[in-house]
DNA sequence: AGGCTTGCCCGAAGCGTTTCGGCTTGGCAA
DNA sequence: TTGCCAAGCCGAAACGCTTCGGGCAAGCCT
């Protein structure tokens, strides 16, 4: 068994309360007594033990994600890389993470209040937002402090973290524009979330802003696979006289849909078709034969840390202007744009 | 906030002992108080306070899995059924299930070391069994329960659930040998796994049992994947005139690169090479374009529960022998055997 | 009648931590 | 000298639960 306060005490000859406040650094504890208790906790091999701390505290430093039930396998891949980053940014601060995965048919908002109820969690990271969330509504009503990984609106009332998808679907729309294109297909990802609307929306201001009409019959929403890229490619690319010189990627696997279908009808990139794309960098898409591809770029592994901080942050109380981060992009040329022919 | 023991006992005038004994089912509690115990927590919607449960008992009711650092994206796919499969088992069973990564470079003997002495986890979920396993060494060394799925010896001293991969192997084997096959391939998985031996001890039983010679050339150690299947398939039909005339795939992955080398070699299954396959059944890789197959099944989505109520049970306290449990496989015809030419 | 068992029940202690309120001490101003 | 303040410390209660040891009654045996 590890050691306890009352150890330490005994170790030190201060008082447990007083070991207490100087290993959590409160303020009425004497530099040097913090250190002999620091000194002392690590001699002895002192871990906090977490359910005591949960009672007494009403904080257990553990933390929990919901699975949505019955995904689909292309995200696993990106699933494991956001739980591998998560335990791991947690653990780093001393939380424990834990997972619960939906049954099917199972209520999403019922797990949280389950999972609450049972006493031991301190706060919830919520994927996949949605419009007017009912995990939001729950967990706001209860106190619970959460932190979403994207958003639901443009200036949601609850600690997030995400890129700025309007500006995504801008620049990659722009690029194209400024080489010259002025049909331009964007092979979206499924229309319920909020940053494939945001990316729509932003190609569509980027639009507006070059005078171009934006036609819906060059926007394409869909899962975020291979196949949705390639038939969406191929439905395009039937379009008579009107058809698209450039193609936008709501990231990799579409890109690589759209080169698979591109190479099928004899197309070349950048020659006959130029193409872009928003890479979220997952590991593992790196091997993927996928020609180099300009467009934006950001690291979906970056956004881990901010998030659990983000969570941490509203565990501590922390006003929610600090907790609403939104992170960077990047653009890279990488050649697969050409002026139109 | 939920209601405590104390509520229930002050709405059902007994006390708290009472209605803790009377929920948690122990015998010297007549039949009627447990009814009415039970009728208030639930009319007063209880839940346990897990925290105070571990302080007081030692047990939290969380268990835990250490996923090993970075690991390779074929088996992504893997993980997530894993984590979920036990992530719901284990809360059907009011547990709950905290997942940690280690991180890169650390040692998951550290990580568990960690997770314990923080004092909330009741045992672990260990996988990828090795030989003279570390983590079973230090986590018996401090008494804590564990099961493993797998198992690193044929009959290991802890917990585990597995299949019989010696059988599979040997049926994989028999299978062909029936058929008339005497030259026959595997496509295996990493020799350090102790079911890739298992399955590779079979097929030298099966083969030594029909009087034939186990060449080591007809067998191939490597990652799961389809490159490596079909590298492995290339390597043995360049082979002479002792090339194999059935081949036998370690999964379904694996029996892709097979079929696609074949198909690129211009041979046909069964006509020129008969293919057995053991397959996972893993939800995503029915989708994968793989031509039905005769061989051995067994899904391992059924292998969460049994794990989870192995650890649960050795967290009980139950017998060993209770806890060391192996499942069925299948066998199925799917017409891709035919004898030799 | 006395003593035993059996079936049910309860009080109180204790798990390891945080926190509230109060205590001591030394220094300094009045 | 007295009084006051800040700095540093401590005892004790509390968090919600389990469990140990014991108590009381009813029924049985000798």
């Amino acid at each position: 068994m590890s050691a306890t306060l009352k150890d330490i005490a005994a170790y030190t000859g201060l008082s447990v309360t007083q070991v207490s406040r100087a290993l959590n650094d409160h303020d009425d504890v004497s530099a040097e007594t913090k250190i002999r208790a620091r000194e002392a906790a690590r001699a002895l091999n002192y871990r906090p033990n977490l359910s005591a701390r949960k009672l007494a505290s009403g904080r257990s430093g553990i933390v929990g994600l919901v699975l949505p039930p019955q995904d689909r396998t292309p995200r696993d891949s990106m699933f494991v890389q956001m739980v591998r980053g998560l335990s791991s940014a947690f653990s780093r601060q001393g939380r424990l993470f834990v997972l619960n995965a939906a049954d099917e048919g199972e209520d999403v908002v019922e797990v949280h209040r389950r999972l609450i109820d049972g006493g031991s969690l301190d706060g919830f990271v919520l994927i996949e937002p949605e419009d007017a969330d009912p995990r939001v509504a729950y967990l706001q009503r209860r106190g619970v402090p959460l932190v979403m990984h994207g958003r639901g609106a443009l200036a949601p009332n609850y600690p997030f973290y995400d890129i700025d998808n309007i500006a995504v679907g801008r620049e990659l729309t722009a690029m194209l524009l400024r080489a010259g294109h002025r049909r331009i297909g964007f092979v979206n990802g499924v229309r319920s979330m909020c940053y494939v609307a945001h990316r729509r929306a932003g190609w569509e201001m980027a639009l507006r802003a070059a005078d171009v009409p934006a036609d819906p019959m060059l926007h394409e929403h869909g899962q975020m696979t291979e196949s949705v890229g390639a038939l969406a490619t191929l439905r395009m690319m039937s379009m008579q006289s009107d058809r698209p010189t450039a193609l936008i990627a709501g990231n990799m696997l579409i890109a690589k849909g759209i080169y698979s279908a591109l190479s099928m009808l004899g197309l070349k990139v950048p020659g006959d078709v130029s193409v872009v794309v928003h890479d979220d960098m997952l590991p593992g898409e790196d091997l993927m034969a996928v020609p180099p591809t300009s467009g934006t770029r950001s690291a979906l592994a970056q956004s881990w840390e901010p998030l659990a901080q983000g969570l941490i942050g509203a565990i501590e109380g922390r006003a929610l202007a600090d907790l609403q981060r939104v992170g960077d992009f990047e653009i890279v040329d990488a050649g697969s744009i050409a002026p139109p022919v």
